[in-house]
DNA sequence: ATAAACTTTCAATTATTTTTGAAAGTTCAA
DNA sequence: TTGAACTTTCAAAAATAATTGAAAGTTTAT
């Protein structure tokens, strides 16, 4: 496999991969090729590149950037603007993990905790939906403290030695 | 909030949740409603509860079935199949892990290899791509590895003593 | 073998999401 | 200021995904 081929394939793997997991194909594929790209790209690039519009490049960036994985670049001398995306891949875990959290997990987390608080009227089914969703409500806990314990940069040597010994 | 509210607001919120990991609305709806029942309940229940046609109930009991978070129950002397879903959260948690890694992150992983191991040209371009699809790839295993590791039934001493004390 | 009871399939429709492109907006050098 | 260089916005179009419903298929009791 030659280098073009290479690359094809991991950016659109990774395009497709991103529709799965929340963000579009387009912002996926910009991120995938700044990843991998040796120096700051500007819009025009990435448009010619990946062959998608004007309109897109700029709205999918301005989302890369909301998320915090890109950011602007700003090259002495020129007019255009450039972007780069964070280059190393546990700040980029980190950044992806915290985000998800905060967009979508805790947010789901706080109905599941709702819906398990709702008044017990002592009938069978109100039972079932209290115990089946705080059931659900603390697996989303412990699961959301797991990944941004593991992920954070400020992991105590505990979690550090966990992380060595599990994989 | 009663409990008409809570099991609506329970099974929306489950359904575009769902939506944002890779399965539709409607599936996703139908395991929420089987998770907070009481009793197996069957196609005709499912369609009336959640206001969606038979064909659609019918073809997402069975990709429900495919993941094996859904089953079956035969009811002695009842023509009609009735369905339930996995109640522990636990067990449903291992399943849906195990299925998410071999559909969507072993075959990523399998790219990524292939990906970084193209041969090295010495040029900038293919040393970043090797590089960084090298690093993603290692995330990955990584990730993968721990996932299970931590959801399997096999637990080892150590990782259970490791999933108490990280909660 | 038949027919009632039930499930599955799939072409057509409907809904949702993504993408485009051109107009409007911004910034800056002269 | 003006206008060239560039970016953003957003209504319309295109692409994709989900849903319907009725016909075809299956199973089972008689």
């Amino acid at each position: 496999m030659e280098y073009k081929d290479a690359k094809e394939k991991f950016i659109s793997t990774w395009g497709s991969l991103g529709s799965l997991w929340g963000i579009n194909k387009a912002m996926a594929q910009i991120q995938a090729l700044l990843f991998i790209s040796t120096k700051p790209l500007s819009m025009e690039d990435i448009m010619e590149d990946l062959k998608i519009s004007r309109g897109n490049t700029s709205m999918n960036l301005r989302q890369l950037m909301d998320w915090g994985i890109v950011t602007k670049e700003l090259i002495p001398g020129e007019r255009k603007e450039y972007f780069t995306t964070e280059k190393n891949v546990q700040e980029l875990a980190r950044t992806v993990a915290k985000e998800r959290s905060r967009r979508e997990i805790k947010p789901v987390i706080k109905i599941l905790k709702e819906v398990s608080s709702i008044k017990d009227d002592n009938t069978k089914k109100t039972r079932e939906l209290i115990k089946q969703t705080k059931a659900l409500h603390d697996l989303a806990e412990t699961a959301d403290t797991m990944m941004n314990k593991l992920v954070s940069q400020e992991q105590t040597w505990i979690t550090k030695s966990i992380l060595k010994f599990i994989k």
